[in-house]
RNA sequence: GGCGAGAUAGCUCAGUUGGCUAGAGCACACGGUUCAUACCCGUGGUGUCGAGGGUUCGAAUCCCCCUCUCGCUACCA
């Protein structure tokens, strides 16, 4: 009754589509420390759930034809079904469309906005009409627009803000003094250097622009913007009240212990949320560790390559806990892990059917050969016994000690150390030399005894990582997995249990080959039916060509169309800006003129490629330096998500200096 | 451009405050074994520890410089 309490939580998954593996793997992450902290006595809770709000669900909602609560309604549905098909143990799955978040959230943004941290973007905050920017005070320069320094207007838009610079020396201390807090290390610096130390800038926490979201209730023009939306769920799933009527369970189990993000959100859980909790008065998390990905080592995910993996798609080929071995195995601490099929074919075969697998299954044999599957205790110890079970016995604490540093794929090798060094006494002792001298019987008898007894320490400790197989062993052992209290003692197997007389295969070997066929038929299967779906009406060829969405301008009028100048420009010259690692510095003749145009291109073309291409060009833009370079103008591009990037040019030969309208 | 991290066996990486012949896993080769899922066990590397210089009795480990890679960030008209 007594136990020390541990929060863990994931990041919410955002609901506009089905998460790929590479998603799927935090849940498996946090799922095998919430189940390792349980066994080592802590009263966890574990909590996960969905971000479901804003104009990108909006949107496909809206192309899909039904609403976006529909739309999220099927869409966290999904997600749900995917965690528990992942075995993962969360006690709590919230979604921010559920109500008492909702309700919270907008407590919590009137709270912020009374005590004076959320203010109204038009009071303080100016606009450059011709930038179309919205600036906060801070931004500004001599009181003027930071980009072209002209003017400022008070603000046409308005928004909320929140005033992050108030508590950034405490933050800053925070930091400092916590050196775990943020996990690795080496993303502690890049928080410093980039966004605490030259300055917090104020942030932007409503929007106006879109309906999908909560309303700002003293203000319902405006809609809460996701982070303070998305990351109070760690604190209202648990029942908190910004009133000061938070549950019990809130008292107990806050502050956090533990939140599990991906890398790419760390700026949120390590800047803003803290400073939202400080400005509500509330504790800070203990400790939040950014993951890195796990990538496809064939080529980029991409759907309309159809070769985006699935979590489920793998269950299918390996079953659950070989792919949760996988992902939890090949994932390492600080850098991006690899997945393609040969690999986790390699990892099945070696680790999961060979050493495992086939170490249950050789066991279980000898022991219905010899004895009939009773397997007893006689005590015919020899020397070379010590070091088993100096190994076995020995195994919680460096687990432990992996765990404890968060290294789960550490811990996951000293758990097979175990198995291996199974392997390794087998061959030490060769049962089937002793079987042939009737003398020996007892000391074979003690051997098959020592080998259950290591395998089921073995299994005891692989259960938070791969919970079935840890279960599938022990059955066919005709035991029980034990308490971490008892696995530093050897010889708790009830001497004189029988094993079962049919061991099952745990994890059959699969050909590499084979798989990757199967999975390339799997893709092809997938495009067709993209295809095939593509055929049949238009909204098909949307969901079959990847699309985005951004965010939307607001709306101009002709006019101030009109005051722009666009013409086709041909590029004569081109050279890469020295000190610069984006810009490339064109000389474009528009018309009889000739204008020199820097872009941040570099990534994407080269200098030689570019000269000769036809472009279209923004004539009339004021010339800005960069980089030390004067640039007269602008080259339009396209890009992708990914930020990849596409000249633009005339789809028929057009001569330089032709008007684009 | 700013800040930071890294460059170690074919591949993925370990290498604490500098110390004996630089390690692990996988892959590969050979040997052993046969209880087992053609499995397991053992053995095998002339690796310039990115290049160069320095400190030291001694450096993969500390300092300087160079090259390259990566992360975050700014710029990206």
């Amino acid at each position: 009754m007594d136990k020390k309490k541990y929060y863990i939580t994931t990041a919410i998954a955002y609901t506009s589509g089905k998460p790929h593996i590479g998603n799927s793997y935090e849940i498996v992450l946090a799922d095998s420390i919430a189940r390792f902290k349980r066994k080592e006595g802590y009263d966890v809770f574990f909590q996960t759930g969905t971000d479901e709000h804003g104009e990108k669900i909006e949107l496909k909602a809206a192309d899909a034809g039904i609403t976006p609560k529909e739309f999220v309604d099927n869409v966290a549905g999904t997600i749900k079904d995917l965690w528990d098909l992942m075995d993962t143990s969360y006690d709590k799955f919230i979604r921010t469309t559920d109500t008492y978040h909702e309700k919270q959230v907008q407590k919590i943004f009137r709270r912020l906005y009374e005590q004076g941290d959320i203010y109204k973007g038009a009071y303080e905050g100016l606009y450059c009409t011709p930038c179309e920017s919205f600036w906060t005070e801070s931004q500004l320069v001599d009181g003027k627009c930071p980009d072209c320094g002209r003017d400022v207007t008070p603000a046409k838009e308005e928004a909320y803000f929140f005033k992050m610079s108030k508590y950034a020396d405490r933050l800053i201390e925070h930091i400092n003094t916590h050196p775990e807090f943020i996990q690795p290390v080496s993303r502690k610096n890049e928080m410093m250097n980039n966004f605490l130390l030259p300055g917090l800038q104020d942030l932007c926490v409503s929007r106006s622009s879109f309906k999908w979201g909560i309303p700002v209730d003293f203000d319902d023009k405006h809609v809460v913007y996701v982070w303070l939306d998305a990351l109070t769920n760690y604190i209202t799933g648990i029942g908190y009240d910004c009133e000061g009527n938070s549950t019990e369970q809130y008292q107990k189990l806050w502050p956090a212990d533990l939140h599990l993000i991906g890398k790419d959100i760390i700026r949120f859980h390590t800047i803003y949320w803290p400073i939202f909790l400080m400005a509500l008065g509330e504790p800070l998390p203990k400790q939040v560790f950014g993951h890195p990905w796990l990538l496809q080592g064939d080529g980029k995910m991409s759907k309309s390559k159809g070769n985006v993996i699935y979590a489920d798609d793998l269950v299918d080929f390996f079953g659950v806990d070989a792919v949760r071995y996988f992902v939890l195995h090949e994932m390492p601490f600080e850098n991006d892990g690899v997945i393609s099929w040969e690999l986790l074919v390699e990892r099945l075969n070696s680790d999961l059917a060979n050493t495992l697998g086939n170490l249950v299954n050789r066991t279980i044999s000898m022991s219905n050969k010899y004895f009939g599957g009773v397997v007893e205790n006689k005590g015919a110890a020899e020397a070379v016994d010590e070091d088993l079970k100096a190994v076995v016995t020995s195994a919680l604490d460096r687990v432990k000690a992996k765990m404890e540093g968060l290294r789960v794929a550490d811990a996951l090798t000293e758990i097979f150390a175990v198995f291996k060094r199974c392997n390794k006494y087998i061959d030490e002792t060769e049962p089937w030399v002793l079987a042939k001298d009737e003398a020996k019987k007892d000391r074979l008898a003690t051997v098959l005894y020592n080998l259950v007894e290591s395998i089921v320490i073995g299994v005891s400790l692989l259960d938070s990582y791969m919970p079935k197989t840890a279960e599938k062993v022990v059955t066919q052992l005709n035991a029980t997995l034990r308490p971490f209290e008892e696995l530093t003692q050897f010889g708790l197997y009830p001497s004189g249990n029988k094993v079962t007389d049919a061991p099952e295969i745990l994890f059959a070997r699969l050909d590499a080959k084979e798989i990757v066929e199967k999975a390339e038929a799997m893709f092809a299967a997938r495009r067709a039916e993209a295809e095939a779906a593509a055929g049949t009406g238009e909204e098909a060829v949307e969901s079959a060509e990847p699309v985005i969405d951004i965010e939307k301008k607001p709306e101009i009028s002709y006019d101030d169309f009109a005051k722009l100048q666009f013409q086709v420009g041909k590029i004569i010259k081109c050279e890469e800006v020295p000190k610069s690692k984006k810009l490339l510095c064109s000389q474009v003749q528009i018309g009889s003129e000739v204008k020199q145009i820097v872009s941040g291109i570099k990534q994407h073309y080269s200098a030689e490629e570019m000269v000769g291409k036809k472009v279209m060009v923004l004539v009339n833009l004021k010339p800005a330096t960069l980089a030390g370079v004067v640039s007269e103008g602008m080259l339009l591009c396209a890009e992708d998500a990914d930020g990849n990037l596409a000249l633009l040019t005339p789809e028929k030969e057009m001569p330089s200096g032709a008007e684009i309208c």
